[in-house]
DNA sequence: TAACCTATGTGACGGGTTTCACATGACTCG
DNA sequence: CGAGTCATGTGAAACCCGTCACATAGGTTA
């Protein structure tokens, strides 16, 4: 199934072409070019067309990409063509934030269960879930068929979180500490960073950083 | 000022090392090691005197680097040696969060105007600040010397929102709202994009995918 | 003060990613 | 049905970034 190494830069941006896709979906457009694609994205058509090039030829040459075939492709190749199953761990203001944010399952990730240690919080309902303690981490996210974890708790203790998130199985960790964390080497772990984009701003005005080409971002 | 273009991951790392020589100093180490500091951010040691070379010489050879000037050197390079005004716009599930989080203050983001145009939310108080009209940001904004505004409201109104912070003059902006917004070349503008970081653990799970070097990534 | 040890700073190298450029193939229109 | 148009798909080139390897310099010790 693996043809080449995939950059995780190629990756990144086929979230934002699936974004833009649904977009164009949702206009009724019925096929896209790798320019239109491109300038969407502050891309370069040729970046599109060989991002796409690594999965397949998708396109039509003359017309462009069917939108809509285009779209599932994409989202069978990021694997969001199904459900994830997703557990947050700290119902405090980001965890909050995040289990009432719809838009997740649309894009293939349901929050099924949320977890904290603070009894006030234990038992209470955000959304329709009952917040569970977090001490039944290890029976109850198997169950629910946990496949993903948000950590949402204070730097201190996240590793002791992410610990018996690890021990309990899963595979896929989401982390809003602002720490490095220590996993297993089978365990995928992606870090959310919102200082790193404030300071990247800082460094820019101080700079007068000269903006190049929008990489990872969006 | 500048001698060489700084690339992008080059930025966001210098980001990790002032968190992890804040850790350092707190625990009351006087010296650091490429080494030890790349070991901490899984990188390579000649990675991180890479990074710090395009700077100056910062360390002693033979000895390291001593933590507490390294710390300033990083922070006023990244321009936090200093305090930023930043205006949240949109006090909902996730400007509520962001105008919570004590930690951007510390790291040189003060959060001092918040802007919403729901009008149950104009005038409520949040973490001490009064909540803005958004008719009033051309106005209030530049008159509490916001440098920085953090979008946070709905992606379809997101465009004209900012094309209103734009307008204001402000130069700087972190998005929230999963759009790509258009905005002057002058214009500092970056995406946090929560969504990007699930599908990428869908992407590896799907895929196998192996774990390379963590680059722009907490 | 001299010899030794250690970790920096950096030119050279290598690999990977983006850009270039064009041959190719599909559709359209006359 | 054939000529023309257009945008894809892809090798090759260019560029950027990370790694390597070592000369170098500061500290330390005797
Ligand atoms: N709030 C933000 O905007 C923001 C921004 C960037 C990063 N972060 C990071 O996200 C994390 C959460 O931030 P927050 O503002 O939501 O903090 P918070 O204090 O509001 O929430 C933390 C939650 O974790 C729970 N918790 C604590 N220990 C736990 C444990 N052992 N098991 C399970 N749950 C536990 C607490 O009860 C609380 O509900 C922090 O690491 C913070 O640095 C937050
Ligand atoms: N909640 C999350 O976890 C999450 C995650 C990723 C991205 N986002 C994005 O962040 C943005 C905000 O999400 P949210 O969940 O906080 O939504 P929300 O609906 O809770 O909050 C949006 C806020 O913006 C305000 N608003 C609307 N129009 C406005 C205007 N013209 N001027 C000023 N304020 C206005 C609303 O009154 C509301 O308070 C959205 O674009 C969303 O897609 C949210």
């Amino acid at each position: 199934m693996e043809r080449k190494r995939i950059s995780e830069s190629t990756i990144h941006r086929l979230s934002l072409y699936l974004r833009t896709l649904a977009e164009l979906d949702a206009d009724g457009q019925a096929t896209v070019s790798s320019k239109e694609l491109a300038d969407r994205e502050k891309l370069t058509p040729a970046q599109v067309r060989k991002d796409l090039s690594f999965f397949g030829s998708f396109g039509t040459r003359g017309l462009g990409y069917p939108v809509i075939e285009l779209k599932d492709k994409i989202a069978r190749i990021l694997g969001v063509n199904r459900t994830w199953n997703v557990a947050v761990i700290g119902v405090g203001n980001i965890g909050s934030a995040l289990v009432s944010y719809k838009e997740f399952a649309r894009q293939g990730f349901r929050i099924v269960k949320i977890f904290d240690n603070d009894q006030r919080k234990i038992g209470s309902n955000h959304k329709g879930i009952q917040v569970s303690d977090f001490k039944d981490f290890a029976d109850e996210a198997p169950e629910a068929g946990v496949e993903i974890a948000i950590i949402a708790v204070p730097g201190p203790i996240a590793q002791y979180v992410v610990d018996d998130v690890v021990r309990a199985g899963i595979k896929a960790i989401l982390n809003f500490a602002p720490v490095n964390l220590r996993v297993p080497a089978d365990v995928y772990l992606r870090n959310e960073n919102m200082s790193m984009e404030l300071e990247y701003l800082s460094f820019a005005m101080v700079n007068n950083h000269v903006q190049k080409k929008t990489r990872r971002t969006v």
